[in-house]
DNA sequence: TAGACTATGTTTAGTAA
DNA sequence: TTTACTAAACATAGTCT
């Protein structure tokens, strides 16, 4: 870079207006918005470290932009702080009834053999919950919807 | 309050330092840590907050406090977001066998039928031990997608 | 615990690369 | 999407209430 460019970028740097404030509502432009979320996504990840570290905290954050891509931060883990809230708010996920599929009661028809030998079950009451349970579920595979052979 | 209490206080204000730098390590003056915490919480809800609404991103943070107490903030929802995140990663929580315990008493009422035939079924161990295996999850995959050999 | 206060440390808007 | 830069906006440590 010659000094005439240099000379031009020390005046351009000179014009800035520094921060300006702005409204919080959503930045129109699109170029703003995406460097607007990647500058303040990293922030937002590196307070949350901050806290943890500075007040013994356990901290989870996540994120998807606009285009619903993923990114997360957590201490000491995202997932072990999720499955700390989950039991705190005793919450089913959503998406755990929707990954199964078939219905329980064609699944007891067609298994009437492995049924009949499923006597005297300590856990009964345990397992009738967890049967009426997903009974109720809509999506995806069942774990009793196994070739019966090799569960034997 | 009068002049001299003002000018009082006009001198106290004069005395602080103002913002120090601090070390980003754990704030050892338990009354410094709570402050602490109560500010860099607000602080890291409003940035989440924030970022949603200028780049129309979804945002979940979940904070343990030290002594375990849980505070959240999510745009649009919390449990939204989660549900996205667990369908992302493919994740089921640890505790999902307890949580599905804890969600269907009410169901158990509707499935009076399922219980019944249930009581006639032997194979308790078969079925105790999937329960266990269930139960040992430790996520990164799910349980029906465990070998077989395991649910023996 | 949650506010108020002020001086200062930190983040970030606008811009270009 | 990320980084560099500057100056202004913003957050917050220390302290008291």
């Amino acid at each position: 870079m010659d000094a005439a460019n240099q000379q031009q970028q020390q005046e351009t740097r000179r014009t800035s207006k520094g921060r300006q404030k702005i409204e919080i509502k959503r930045v129109e432009k699109e170029s703003n918005r995406y460097v607007t979320f990647s500058k303040r996504k990293n922030g937002l990840f590196k307070k949350a470290t901050e806290l943890s570290t500075l007040c013994g905290a356990e901290t989870a954050v996540i994120i998807f932009s606009e285009h619903r891509k993923l990114f997360s931060c957590g201490q000491p883990d995202v997932d072990q702080v999720l499955d700390r809230y989950l039991a705190e708010t005793e919450r089913v996920p959503n998406n755990f009834p929707s990954l199964i599929k078939n219905n329980v009661e064609n699944q007891l028809a067609n298994k009437q053999e492995y049924a009949e030998s499923l006597k005297r079950l300590e856990e009964e009451q345990t397992v009738a919950k967890m049967i009426g349970s997903m009974n109720n579920m809509n999506g995806g595979g069942f774990w009793w919807d196994l070739p019966i052979d090799n569960m034997e």
